[in-house]
DNA sequence: GCCGTTTTCGGCCCGACTGTTTTCAGTCG
């Protein structure tokens, strides 16, 4: 049993307890070992009951739990758990806008057991007839039913990535000298994929079997011998194609999309003469072969140079490859930098000395510990006092490690009107301010673009974080006039930042090409909580390449050196 | 549930918002 399935466990008995109104703190305890043991780096299944106690967070009880969760694959505690409701009311859980006590009432009063049984009584007007509810509420939970409905088999990127990484992984093992690759949206970056697509280079029709045999499949979709599809647990759809050889750059460029950018480019083979397939580039009238075991080849018979797969979205990159004018992108060595990332000052897991020395391990030149501002009471945010002082400590950590400078910053919020949560003296006296909205998200598009542009205009603001506060898969974007926003950014010299946390992803690709089209400068920062998020960076990098971007356009590819003066606050005039 | 102790119980971040009320419960972060 993995650590991230040890997680999932601890985590539905923490939601079931909650359904039945358990001890609030008891939950937290729950809930909290999920977390730490789904970020856990090593598999916490090789330790025993006295070291999975030294974890944080976790004693006797939970110990226990633990080691009966990896000996017997279950535990008695969660399966008790699961006789007073169903699984599927954790589905309900889910909703946004619905909690545990909403469910309970669900459960007990109108005896819903599940989405669909929720969504009859939603239909059907029962809701408005529990206490505590009326019309206004049922059609919120309509609304989120159709919402989930909307995002139902989508993942993260991150997730996904580490899943494709792991069937891989599996393949390789049992079928040893077959080339895996994955493609599809995950080899293009997208932020979340609706299906893993894997690509078999020369194997035989037998790794289907080893396919569909695989521990964690659910379902088996369809099976093939040259393509078969399985349902992992999870909600993970899994599609394995098999190519031969000679096709491998074919299969690549085929199976990797995007679906709008294939069309273009067979328009494009049918201009000039050819026919292009899964399997190669061909010439219309005697069927010969012009390329196909290489990407590299089929791009240049067309007269392209070839398109990175984070481009492939028809977008423009075909024009730009006929130029041969598509950018440098940017790629993880280029970045020096992380000018977002939180302590146990506040919400997060480790304390400065630890991030420091885990950046500097990471191979980074420099950090900022930008922790939150009094306004996030519920992440103990730093009143200006507060603030000022762990600058101090932040600041004395330079020196440590060789080469590397830390930065004392902070990410004060943006409160509703525009002013910011700290007073401008306190700001000035730090080395950077990232100006973040986390309240009040559900402003009408005026109200919200006004007080970002406020924001903006404090002389002591660098950078702009998460921009438009999106949660993949759970919350639309703030209606915020995005080119506005960037171009008063590009006017005051307010960097907009592409935040790395693998649900937010915001800036997203699109935003962060326009911003940068309307000459704003931006930022890559992990806003790391703890030091395993320290290697998120290279989803914001992958967001970065799908908007274009080289690394002169983001500043935190810069050495510290370089980086102080295109700082607004150190900007002339 | 965990943790730490002035060692075995008592404390454990809480404020804002929404929809429902007419003083509050539930949800979210």
């Amino acid at each position: 049993m993995d650590n991230r399935a040890i997680a999932r466990v601890l985590g539905e008995i923490a939601d079931l307890l909650e359904i039945r109104g358990d001890n609030a703190f008891k939950i937290r305890a729950y809930r909290s070992a999920a977390e730490t043991i789904g970020a856990w780096p090593d598999p916490v299944a090789r330790l025993d009951a006295k070291q999975i106690r030294e974890l944080p967070g976790i004693g006797k009880d939970l110990a226990a739990k633990i080691r009966e969760l990896v000996e017997t694959g279950g535990c008695a505690f969660h399966a008790e758990l699961l006789q007073q409701f169903p699984a599927t009311i954790l589905d309900v859980l889910r909703l946004q806008g619905v909690g545990p006590r909403t469910v309970a009432l669900l459960y007990s009063a109108l005896g819903v057991r599940s989405l669909p049984d929720l969504e009859a009584a939603a239909r059907e007007g029962r809701l408005r007839t529990l206490k505590g509810m009326g019309s206004k509420k049922e059609a919120l939970i309509l609304k989120a039913i159709q919402e989930r409905e909307k995002d139902l088999g989508r993942h993260l990127l991150a997730d996904t990535t580490r899943v494709a990484t792991e069937v891989i992984d599996y393949l390789k093992t049992h079928s040893p000298g077959v080339e895996l690759i994955p493609v599809g949206s995950v080899r293009r970056g997208c932020e979340t994929c609706g299906d893993i697509d894997i690509l078999a280079v020369g194997g035989e029709a037998a790794l289907m079997d080893v396919f569909t045999a695989h521990p964690q499949v659910e379902r088996i979709l369809g099976r093939g011998d040259t393509k078969s599809s399985v349902l992992l647990d999870g909600g993970y759809q899994v599609d394995l194609r098999l190519v031969p050889a000679a096709s491998r750059g074919a299969g690549m460029q085929y199976f990797t999309g995007s679906k709008a950018h294939n069309v273009a480019l067979r328009e494009r083979a049918v201009q000039r003469g050819y026919k292009l397939n899964e399997y190669g580039l061909f010439r219309i009238g005697d069927g010969e072969e012009v390329a196909g075991a290489a990407e590299e080849g089929i791009y240049e018979a067309l007269a392209l140079t070839w398109v990175p797969p984070e481009l492939r979205e028809d977008r423009g990159e075909i024009q730009a490859a006929e130029r041969a004018g598509l950018p440098r992108l940017i790629a993880e060595d280029d970045i020096r930098g992380d000018l977002h990332m939180h302590s146990t000052a506040t919400d997060g897991r480790d304390d400065i000395e630890s991030m420091a020395a885990a950046a500097h391990r990471a191979g980074r030149s420099y950090i900022a510990i930008t922790d939150h501002s009094k306004a996030l009471a519920m992440a103990n945010g730093l009143d200006e006092e507060r603030a000022l002082a762990h600058a101090a400590r932040v600041r004395a950590l330079n020196g440590r490690f060789p080469g590397f400078s830390v930065l004392a910053g902070i990410e004060c919020d943006i409160l509703e009107d525009g002013r910011l949560d700290l007073a401008d003296d306190c700001l000035a006296q730090l080395d950077l301010v990232i100006a973040s909205v986390h309240s009040r998200f559900n402003q009408d598009e005026a109200a919200m673009t006004d007080r970002v542009l406020r924001a903006l205009e404090n002389p002591y603001v660098d950078v702009l974080g998460h921009p438009t506060g999106r949660l993949l898969l759970k919350r639309e974007p703030a209606r915020v006039h995005l080119e506005q926003v960037a171009t008063a950014a590009a006017r005051f010299g307010v960097a907009l930042e592409i935040n790395c946390q693998t649900d937010r992803l915001d800036l997203n690709d699109a935003c962060a090409r326009l911003a940068h089209e309307r000459g704003a400068r931006l930022v890559i920062s992990t806003d790391a909580h703890s030091v395993n998020a320290l290697v998120n960076m290279r989803w914001g990098v992958t967001v970065a390449r799908r908007a274009w971007l080289a690394a002169d356009a983001v500043l935190n590819t810069r050495g510290v050196e370089d980086l102080r003066p295109l700082l607004r606050r150190h900007r002339q005039g």
